[in-house]
RNA sequence: GGGCGAAUGCCAGAGCGGCCAAUUGGGACGGGCUGUAAACCCGUUGGCUUACGCCUACGCAGGUUCGAAUCCUGCUUCGCCCA
């Protein structure tokens, strides 16, 4: 409630980042302070591929509340890292892409960005930055005497990012993938000197690059810098977060239909909803607090908010509710698997008349990938058309499979295709 | 530049002349139990085929052999050690 004519207190960035479970480390105690007054900040994201997913959404998300909370964020797309790659984390090297490419995907991963954060020339409005335009003019000779001389290659080559890639067996680092901290830590200190940016946020795995950027920037610029990192999402059963039944979830509708993205958030594991509202959406602590106490089965309309808040905030309130209702028709007794929203194609009616094997319906409507897929999803008890479940592997569909005008076919409990018959 | 070693299915990792479409573990998918959870139990996990079977696969290209993922030669890539 506020005061008519007050306008209510900005809260800190880093109270609310921290109260929603978003902080893993701080690179400065005073940092509240810092926030205290309006800051230029930035995240860097990688452009390997046209569409982020849903992994991205964190930080993300932590540009929006640093812009709700009237600082100015800059995303910074990795145009030229992207060009080299990132030993961070992985054991082995990421394919590199032509520039075109890179070019492509950052012009898609920046509009994605675009639907959560304010992106324009206001104050709090965030800027994109591509590091290709101050890193690609830099020549060798410029690199190795202005950065080259104050980076410590014992400091480098103790970070355990590193450290992993030259012990053992393993993969090996290349001198590529060895200069990307390099890189990465010169965004920070470039971004500094032009754009007074001095805070960075990223990704826990990130910690290395953006205290090797805080370094240089003193070096360089004598300047005050900070980093503030995000944990790592888990999922409470230990699986990697951001798989579904068909690999990546993305914030593409092309890639993932609202429809799917919704249901990856629907099927979160009870223990983790609570989180997952902290983080991905925008919903007042108390109401999260209050739905992740839900017990039993009550849990699940914290689930259905919890995917219908994510929806909306990626696809439009309109997308979520479709999904909403299409997930709660296709689930439900009265089964409602009409709408839109559920994935279907046409089927020629001269087809289903003619009797259409189930087999090859599965692999049409990519519940299966090959025959031999479909055949052992049947022989598994796991294909159902309608609420029957098929038992012969060369079962047909005919004409009285779809009395409603469309032939539903369902692979295991949460998959499902609708045929609507054509004339 | 020299020496040594490695390359196997989604991943890890066995196999070292026929019994290998390839042990096992993880992951994934399906079934059961449930709440469209978790945990647990069970099953499946190269393609085509109703099936006998056929095809493609163990880095790439050749070779030896009745027969090769397994042996030989060259190539490629990677790792380790020495300079």
């Amino acid at each position: 409630m506020n005061t008519p004519g007050t306008t209510p207190p900005t809260p800190n960035y880093y109270d609310v980042m921290h109260e929603r479970g978003l902080v893993a480390q701080c690179t400065d105690e005073n940092i509240r302070q810092r926030l205290s007054k309006p800051t230029t900040l930035y995240c860097g994201f990688d452009p390997t591929a046209d569409s982020l997913h849903v992994g991205s959404l964190v930080p993300i998300m932590g540009l929006a509340h640093a812009q709700r909370c009237g600082h100015t964020p800059l995303v910074l797309v990795g145009g030229a890292t992207g060009l080299v790659g990132d030993p961070s984390g992985k054991t082995e090297s990421r394919q590199m892409l032509t520039a075109e490419v890179i070019g492509h995907n950052v012009a898609c991963q920046a509009a994605q960005i675009g639907r959560i954060v304010t992106i324009g020339t206001n104050a709090t409005d965030a800027k994109v930055v591509n590091n290709l335009d101050w890193i690609a003019p830099l020549t060798w000779i410029e690199v190795l005497r202005d950065i080259g001389s104050k980076m410590s290659v014992n400091r480098m080559v103790s970070m355990e990012s590193v450290k992993q890639r030259m012990s053992g067996e393993g993969e090996g680092i290349s001198y590529l993938e060895f200069s990307y901290m390099l890189l990465q830590a010169y965004d920070f200190a470039h971004l500094f000197k032009t754009q007074g940016c001095t805070l960075q946020i990223g990704g826990q795995d990130q910690w290395g690059n953006i205290v090797m950027g805080i370094e240089l920037g003193r070096k360089l610029h004598d300047a005050d810098l900070a980093g503030l990192t995000f944990p790592l999402i888990t999922k409470s059963d230990g699986g990697k977060f951001g798989k579904s039944e068909s690999g990546a979830v993305w914030l593409d509708a092309q890639r993932t239909p609202p429809f799917e993205f919704f249901q990856f958030w629907r099927n979160v594991p009870d223990a983790d909803v609570g989180r997952y509202l902290g983080y991905f959406t925008f919903l007042p602590m108390d109401e999260v607090k209050t739905l992740a106490a839900a017990q039993g089965n009550a849990i699940n309309q914290s689930k259905i908010r919890l995917a219908y808040e994510v929806t909306k905030l990626i696809h439009g309130e309109d997308q979520a509710s479709k999904a909403r209702d299409a997930a709660a028709g296709a689930f439900s007794a009265a089964a409602n698997v009409t709408g839109d929203a559920i994935p279907h194609a046409d089927l020629p009616r001269n087809d289903l008349d003619a009797g259409v094997p189930v087999l090859g319906l599965l692999v049409q409507a990519g519940l299966a990938k090959s025959n031999g897929e479909a055949r052992r999803l049947i022989a598994g008890g796991g294909v159902r058309l309608h609420e029957t479940k098929v038992t012969a592997v060369d079962a047909t569909a005919g004409a009285d499979d779809a009395p409603d005008g469309y032939l539903l076919l369902r692979a295991g409990k949460k998959r499902m295709f609708r045929f609507d018959i054509a004339d």
